[in-house]
DNA sequence: TAGATTGTTAATCGATTAACAATC
DNA sequence: TAGATTGTTAATCGATTAACAATC
């Protein structure tokens, strides 16, 4: 079966509805579908994809379903993270309170500025983008952050795939290319600004 | 005629595309989706939602495309931006320098640490959130930048409606309420990450 | 004129919503 | 048993793709 991306957007908005439920034992769909601002129907659709999780009449286990969307996530274990570029953008990422606390360690950090190297930031040394290959190999990297300029995006990029890495979040434009078998998820900043101006821009004419 | 979403993103692509070309004068749409990774069926489609811009059996007019794609998406002019939060993530988004390039000017920062107040960061002055109102109000600001902690964004986001802000880009998790009349775009780090832990885990089962 | 390529309509595909039998 | 709510199937809606007449 295939199962639509948003679904797993909507099941990570599911997970921190749950986890902020504390005076309940049982949740309906349409519970969840208020809290979470969806319909009921999406709600249960999206879980049935990954198993059935209810009980007829009486809802869903509160406990039952923060174990199990936890593990559908994959986020019932702790991840490594790799961050490449340790500029603005970067730093703020490795600095991101967020991340840690949702099992993300930002681990390792590379930059090809040699005044950053060796500095330490937020308990994380900055290494050669050079390491990088031997780095990410040796300890079995899964996820990477891309956070450096456009026109060193795709070679960085290049490299990480090269070294084993599976999963990218890239924040540089221009959309690079990568293989099927690798996931990567761009976030372009530029492009949503222009999705509000464009908002703003379509209210004027 | 209701447009998709996504098509808007799309436009931002190919005006990138089409602005990257320097050796033509005349582009087709199989070009254009060839250059930023669409089908040529969808480029024609997209660019007919906001007008006829190309001439059968020749193409789009390069020229004429950049003046176009930026009328549609609103980046024929600048503008202003304020930024709330000027943590970790507000002032690497205040440093990053692909905002200006795009003509979006941070020119407003809000923060409610006495510590930070009346710092310049970027050649902006950090002001106390108390101020935001008669800010926003008084420089018809349309864009706000989201970029407190979860606790505090939806009363950041309430002041930002009851200034008269129209286009709000949230970096606080947890999904805040606004208006239809609002565009609320929202940029959820942790969500991000997890549908690539989704992907690692599935690939395990 | 022949070849190329648009703009648009129709066909397909995929995702969301509605409905309801099963069941606690 | 009656009421509530799931899991799933069918209906609807929306977006993408394919096809092609119009036209430069």
């Amino acid at each position: 079966m295939k199962i639509p991306s948003s679904s797993v957007s909507r099941i990570s908005l599911y997970y921190r509805t749950v986890l902020a439920i504390k005076d309940k034992k049982v949740i309906s769909s349409q519970d969840i579908a208020l809290l979470a601002g969806f319909s009921a129907a999406q709600v249960r659709k999206d879980l049935a994809y990954f198993g059935q999780f209810g009980t007829p009449g009486r809802g869903y286990s509160i406990e039952l379903l923060k174990k199990e969307l936890k593990k559908i996530l994959g986020t019932d274990r702790e991840w490594d993270v790799a961050i490449v570029g340790v500029g603005n953008l970067g730093s703020a990422l490795l600095a991101y309170k967020g991340f840690k606390h949702q099992g993300f360690n930002i681990r390792y950090a590379f930059d090809n500025d040699a005044k950053k190297i060796n500095k330490i930031k937020q308990g994380v040394r900055i290494r050669p983008i050079q390491a990088l290959k031997q780095v990410v190999k040796a300890n079995k990297i899964d996820i990477a952050i891309v956070a450096v300029p456009h026109e060193a995006a795709q070679d960085v990029i290049d490299m990480l795939i090269a070294s084993g890495i599976k999963a990218i979040l890239n924040f540089a434009p221009r959309r690079p290319k990568a293989p099927e078998y690798i996931e990567l998820l761009n976030i372009d900043l530029s492009i949503e600004l222009e999705r509000l101006t464009y908002f703003l821009q379509r209210g004027k004419r």
